[in-house]
DNA sequence: CGCCATTTTGAGTAACTTCAAACTATGTGG
DNA sequence: CCACATAGTTTGAAGTTACTCAAAATGGCG
């Protein structure tokens, strides 16, 4: 439960050192990067970032706070597709696809950086280390879309709110933001029910079992794991899906 | 519901022409990826083709029949998370994740085209047209996936099952393979409530109902869609997440 | 304090599951 | 060509999970 003991240092740019857990960067490639992550942009609480038909020419990098993807169907209906925590590309459509095809926006105030295109094709060409970190990345929130899909599809509602809270507790604790086994977490229960695919009323008594057993504790916007233990065997939760477990967990700086 | 006038030419390459969708390549490009595709392999029904925690040093391209991401929670659950139809890479660890978090397997007889790592590498330096297409398909993927997320998770079992008609019919459609507003269907009842995360049995249930309706009909393994209209909207379906509406879809061929 | 968003509770209901069995195709070996 | 085996589809009835609707309680904030 605690910080791995060479992990990576608070104060640590969130992007740097989720990729510090698939690659070791050159200190000139930090600095590249850093650099171009200079462009800061802030938003407020429960704002669009994007939304389905815009064709953005940015990508955002999630600083601090929350934002999520999500799709509201016809009749109102809404899935939360994924949830932007600090270190996350709002890559979508990575300057390809015609225009988005869903929304993001914020949970939290959020500070992103913005990356035009000129500034990716520059680092990319710098680095193909830099280029293998984002295509990492990209390629990990496509298996965590796919573990969603798992969720969603064929865990019951407890089993669901477990796994998504064993994902959380893993995700956050990769970019240093899990502190005495808790974090902050801005997410109502009714985008956790449009997450989870359940009502906001089941949600809480999900919630309530999950708490009745010592699992977790939330309070004030902020979760607790009580027993990870319980909450990893009530999800069944096999965390390969995350990645996290690249060169960089083993390797040490490579300086070229 | 009928070919485009425009549409491909029977015979074609089925990833050329799902590219073909999004992009025209020159003559050039077109040979260098009908080379690089030339290995063949072939994969009889219900085999793995790739299984969680290999990892593979080769991408394939689905050229004839289906196959299917899949998890296998430990209690025997299984949740098919993407149905790979022909034109489809399986892209997965794209040489970059380290080992497979999912397991690929054929659904009927399957051929595919075997790109081992030099292959891409040389199709994508060669030109950056190739480049964007490959890159385009991985996100075609991604947005299809976050699609079935919202399936799963915000629609009824009938909706699910016309939303999961309508994808498959434009999908097959897009390569060629619907004749008279129908396709071979591989996959049985069991898998597609495997891809719809509900039992065998409320499948057949459901899929009774839109037979009743005159919507679809499922025989021999062949699905007829008899009224697209109702489909369409009985699955409030909008197809502007498969991306099959980009440039190749209006623009000539450019040879350069 | 009073407002508004959010959480919590209760009771009735609908959707989907479970289990078990029968039925139907399709292919195989005699 | 039939008998059999097997995989897949269909049916019924009872049980469970999660939903709906509605209202009350709580909490944060100006």
């Amino acid at each position: 439960m605690r910080q791995p003991d060479a992990g990576p240092k608070p104060g640590d740019h969130p992007l740097l050192r989720k990729i510090g857990c698939f690659t070791r960067l050159s200190a000139a490639e930090n600095e590249a990067l850093r650099g171009a992550l200079a462009t800061r942009r802030s938003f407020e609480a429960r704002r669009p970032m994007m939304s389905e038909g815009e064709r953005p020419d940015t990508v955002f990098a999630i600083l601090e706070g929350w934002a999520c993807r999500y799709r509201v169907l016809a009749d109102g209906r809404r899935q939360i597709t994924a949830f932007l925590l600090p270190g996350d590309l709002c890559d979508s459509p990575m300057f390809v696809l015609e225009a988005m095809d869903h929304s993001v926006g914020t949970l939290s105030p959020v500070i992103a950086a913005e990356l035009v295109q000129d500034d990716i094709l520059a680092l990319t060409e710098a680095s193909p280390r830099i280029t293998r970190a984002l295509c990492w990345d990209v390629l990990v929130q496509a298996a965590i879309q796919r573990e969603w899909t798992v969720n969603v599809g064929r865990r019951d509602a407890s089993e669901r709110m477990a796994h998504l809270f064993m994902e959380l507790f893993l995700r956050l604790r990769a970019v240093g933001l899990v502190e005495d086994d808790g974090f902050e977490m801005p997410a109502t229960q009714s985008d956790l029910a449009d997450a989870l695919g359940i009502t906001t009323v089941h949600t809480n008594r999900m919630l309530q079992a999950l708490r009745a057993s010592g699992i977790v504790s939330l309070e004030r916007k902020r979760l607790v794991v009580r027993d990870i233990g319980k909450l990893r065997h009530t999800a069944m939760f096999d965390g390969r899906y995350l990645h996290l477990d690249g060169e960089g967990a083993h390797l040490s700086a490579n300086e070229d």
